[in-house]
DNA sequence: AATATATTATAAGCATGCTTATTAAACAAG
DNA sequence: CTTGTTTAATAAGCATGCTTATAATATATT
């Protein structure tokens, strides 16, 4: 059995992350999100609706990125902006009925990809990869703002 | 202790990546490589000189990628095109003088990176972590071509 | 009330990935 | 040898991240 060595965490992060995003691109072909377009929906569902502002802070991408994303799910048909109550700078953000209906289903295939992705992996060996994870975006943004480690705190939850 | 749920190992792993790549990169600023071009150098400086085609294989990118990326560090002084001895078509990248002598630096601060991302992290659950990584690279790039699992096995070695 | 500071969203422009198409050179088949 | 196919690199244009700058609105201070 070879020992793999530290140096290569950094490729070996980055290649399953892309081949996670590729997969879960191929495969949802035919619901025609793209898996930034995906972690901002779940967060939109879950949240209830929550300003852009608030979306930057929870998905850790700066505000700018947050506009641009929600102008090409807004113009898929997957999200709309809406008028704050009170403060007319703000906009929330409110999925479409398209995105609710078609939600489980992608979560199905998101699940897919994982479930392959860990095939040959034990359960322990799966706990050990995701407390090791948890750990470490938890050092890693250890000097940002405090709302990151409670973000991974609720992502661990549930 | 709370149990991590799968469906979170997206989340986890696009974030794990992306601080890793911004903390890699705060750091490096005084070299003033990206990650993805220490990436490029990494694969330039271990293969001797490769050609872009076969570094697209190596970095499973592209070729049109290798090529931008070629092209800025080329302009930053970090490697250079040369002419290959039979092929006319085909470009050796070589790395320059400024690279191999800023290699083990940069190489000292990804490993840096790594530490402080595992810190309290125990060594059986980073062996864990890490063989967890390339099964899941292995599973996810089965379809394609044969060239990417030897890669894994190459990059477990070292 | 008037002015200064914060916050929200957006604009412009760069890097790095992608897809699809093009050019130049090498190789293969008639 | 010419014609067709494959291969190496590049071009054009899109998505998603970034930084820095701006406009509009809220809030706080004097």
């Amino acid at each position: 059995m070879k020992k793999t060595a530290i140096d290569q965490l950094g490729f070996l992060i980055h290649d399953v992350g892309r081949l996670l995003r590729r997969n879960f691109e191929k495969r949802g072909q035919e619901h025609g999100l793209s898996s930034a377009q995906w972690r901002l929906l779940v967060r939109v569902v879950r949240e209830q609706n929550p300003t852009q502002a608030r979306l930057a802070e929870l998905m850790e991408i700066e505000p700018i990125s947050v506009s641009r994303l929600v102008d090409r799910m807004e113009q898929g048909g997957w999200v709309k902006r809406c008028a704050h109550e009170t403060d007319r700078r703000v906009n929330r953000v409110v999925p479409t009925d398209k995105s609710l209906a078609a939600y489980s289903t992608i979560k199905a295939v998101a699940a897919d990809v994982f479930e392959e992705a860990l095939t040959g992996v034990g359960e322990d060996q799966r706990q050990a990869l995701m407390s090791a994870l948890v750990v470490m975006v938890n050092n890693l943004s250890s000097d940002e703002t405090a709302t990151t480690s409670s973000n991974v705190e609720k992502q661990a939850a549930s």
